[in-house]
DNA sequence: TTAATATATTAGATTATTCGCATATAATAA
DNA sequence: TTATTATATGCGAATAATCTAATATATTAA
């Protein structure tokens, strides 16, 4: 297997490796929204918000398009959001594992 | 939407931002592996090895299985793969609009 | 041109990650 | 017990990511 696929992969799961990123995808699943929005939903400082975008857009994941004096992000590909969907499954079997596991714990 | 899921989706990101510790979950794709196997199939030093191992463990990626003297550890949740297989078609759709994108200026 | 609004960028302090190296532990064999 | 093989852990230096604060740019309106 060539590597450079891993590094890839790497690279693009450093982009989602942030809480703030992930929010901003998920409030652009049902389509764009200026940055204006963005930011009256999120509590950041708009310039942090802005550093976010920037390298999401950098890095692919998002497209920008520009009507007047707003700019509007979305998604790029709609497929991220499906395998969030898949990674938070994932997450959520591991909760209830776990859980299952403390009950154990604790009978025994 | 509860932030707490934006905190784990963005923590198990972290961990496989790294590209050693994506080519051991592919290493373990089909089948649990020891310590041993993988070091002798990745050229990274068995100490680095282990502590990729170690966080992936934690993490509740992987799972381990003693044997004697051996370990061996294997994929916890294999819808960790599927995730794995659709971030990587957006990486490949990423790559050939790319290319598009590079012809399209060079023509004009 | 100036002002106002929307968005982006830079710099720097803080914190987190990663690796190499040395060492520690665990299981088994002799 | 001692030696050997397999695996894990702790420490420290180098590097990278993140936030805040200040500032810059771009668009439109007046």
């Amino acid at each position: 297997m060539d590597k450079r696929i891993y590094e890839m992969h790497a690279g693009i799961c450093c982009i989602f490796s942030n809480p703030k990123r992930l929010e901003i995808i998920d409030l652009l699943r049902d389509g764009e929204k200026s940055v204006n929005e963005l930011s009256s939903l999120m509590e950041i400082p708009q310039a942090n918000l802005s550093q976010h975008l920037s390298l999401m857009r950098q890095s692919g994941i998002l497209d920008t398009r520009r009507e007047g004096v707003n700019i509007y992000y979305s998604i790029a590909n709609p497929k991220v959001i499906k395998a969030f969907e898949i990674m938070r499954e994932v997450l959520l079997e591991q909760l209830s594992r776990h859980e299952k596991l403390a009950k154990k714990i604790k009978i025994a």
